[in-house]
DNA sequence: TAACATCGTTCAGCTGATGAACGCTGCCTC
DNA sequence: GAGGCAGCGTTCATCAGCTGAACGATGTTA
């Protein structure tokens, strides 16, 4: 269930901005509260990402999620193996492309 | 289920390969048998794909699943689709990538 | 003829995603 | 205070959709 895609995307997404809800987090990933709730958790156990409660002013409560040293590894390892596959994929498309227009012609 | 991903992986397949049996397809594509099944149905029904049934030389029987003219054009306007929105991936990666190694530097 | 190979088709079973509902906490307004 | 409200993480009954074993049909082989 916790794929490198979103262990990627959520990892990202926290570093970017730890101050984050598990409901706003399931809006910009696409994906429910419950896949949130269970995603965080494994992250969190795996150590790549800790908790922090957190209130500003003693005033409204929040919650913290930031990396760990070892989640900033992580994450930058899950970058490059991304964009490894994705330049494959462009590379892929590419060909995929100029033997379309090979086909087109043909029409 | 048939998703434009599904809709263009397969209409490619068959379009290098028409003598593919539903089997072979499913492994090609890494989904089950019966999701090809079902996808095939769906294609045919919207009269992107024929089928025929075919014999060489009163042999072995065998089936064709070919491209009509329309499974033609749809399957060019997903390639470009499909292209385009590779082609945004990797910018996006382009800049991930960028923010990544000024973060690396940081550590 | 019988055994076998391979085809498309089916559907009961399973996996995993979903989001309404819950308990909790802090902030108002009276 | 008390009561209402807002927003948080957490839970779990429900559901969508993927899976592949099993089946009937057909052609091939011994």
């Amino acid at each position: 269930m916790l794929t490198d895609e979103y262990r990627y995307k959520i990892l990202k997404e926290l570093q970017l901005d730890p101050n984050v809800s598990q409901r706003e987090l399931a809006k910009r990933l696409g994906i429910s509260l419950g896949k949130v709730n269970f995603c965080l958790k494994a992250l969190i156990e795996k150590g790549l990402i800790k908790v922090e409660n957190f209130r500003s002013n003693t005033k409204k409560v929040g919650y913290l999620y930031f990396l760990t040293p070892k989640g900033i590894e992580v994450k930058v390892s899950l970058t490059q193996k991304f964009l490894k596959r994705k330049i494959e994929e462009y590379d892929a498309l590419e060909k995929e492309i100029e033997r379309l227009r090979l086909d087109v012609k043909k029409n």
